[in-house]
DNA sequence: AGCGATTATGTATTTATTTACATATTCGCA
DNA sequence: TGCGAATATGTAAATAAATACATAATCGCT
């Protein structure tokens, strides 16, 4: 199960900000949302189906164009009530870390295997791929000051993600210079 | 997916250092590995009879006491090439993050929100928790620093479980700290 | 000798997630 | 005006993983 449906809170918590088509919610996990959440269109667009059929949300259609039409989705009373229950639960328990690379590692063992340089090499690009797009993603959105009040918690989990990842990387690079010793 | 099968990689890695039992594959699972990899036992002992059934690995028994038999798994020739491959093909990508922890900080947003502080105070409980386990493993695994040479990869992974907790704990309490200006 | 915790091994079911399949419209641009 | 990228929405199939169901022997202790 991994995590009880925490997507049907998460987008219960989008829907509660403003009215969204499973694109959006979509488009959101693809971008900035991403570092914390994402979930497949496969798995958007069935679960807001199931959330209007059991009444948490209501659904109703816009049009673009000629005769495309999209559907937006509004929060309803009973999903407020969800919505504000789930912030209020204890964090269900941290799942279970997997890290290939860090399992790859154990696995190698041996200081001199060159598989590890190797795989160190590799590990640091990604991290530093991520770093940067997070940098990116912090210029653009919250340069302005005002906007890191505005929105707070979207502001300080950005800063996490990016402390995450030079924290990573810091890691990384002392290990790697132990290696080369 | 998820992790286009690692848990075959990870049990041929295992076994390529000494035969096991799916007993001790769980256990591993439970103690030391659990904070780099995690299978239940319902996945490890399918799994391993899928391997046997492919010819990665072959099983013998063995009798404890007077009747229990547990079998011990042996990696064959052909398990020791799928797993030097898997180990010089470049990482998978990463998986996407799933925080619940960001994600409630995210959508409650209101700095003045009294469910921010005690959202922190959870994490912060949860991740001394974890540090402290790790911290208590270090101990007793690598108090003799022979033991950090004979075992490099295990020593360098906990060294970075560690950093990553106290990383974790830093921001988190750095925030909080803002939290009560 | 008895009892509870641990060892030991499995299957069944459900849920979560990914990948692949599938289709149609619209927007921006050259 | 034509074409490719993006918008928009779905379903199907496969895999990974968690939870629940199930059973039986052994070890350590009292």
């Amino acid at each position: 199960m991994a995590q009880k449906n925490v997507l049907k809170y998460v987008v219960l918590g989008l829907l509660s900000h403003q009215d969204l088509t499973g694109y959006d919610i979509k488009k959101l996990f693809e971008g900035e949302l991403g570092d914390f959440w994402y979930s497949n269109h496969s798995q958007i667009y069935p679960e807001l189906k199931k959330m209007v059929e059991s009444g948490l949300i209501s659904a109703y259609d816009d049009t673009v164009g000629q005769k495309m039409t999209k559907t937006y989705y509004t929060i309803q009373p009973q999903g407020k009530a969800e919505l504000a229950d789930w912030l209020k639960e204890p964090l269900n328990a941290l799942p279970p870390t997997r890290d290939e690379f860090s399992m790859k590692l154990y696995l190698l063992n041996d200081v001199n295997d060159p598989l590890i340089k190797k795989l160190f090499a590799e590990e640091i690009a990604r991290h530093e791929e991520k770093l940067q797009y997070l940098q990116s993603r912090w210029k653009l959105l919250f340069t302005a000051k005002a906007e890191q009040k505005k929105h707070y918690g979207h502001a300080m989990i950005l800063r996490q993600a990016i402390r995450r990842e030079e924290w990573r990387l810091q890691w990384l690079r002392e290990e790697q210079a132990k290696l080369e010793e």
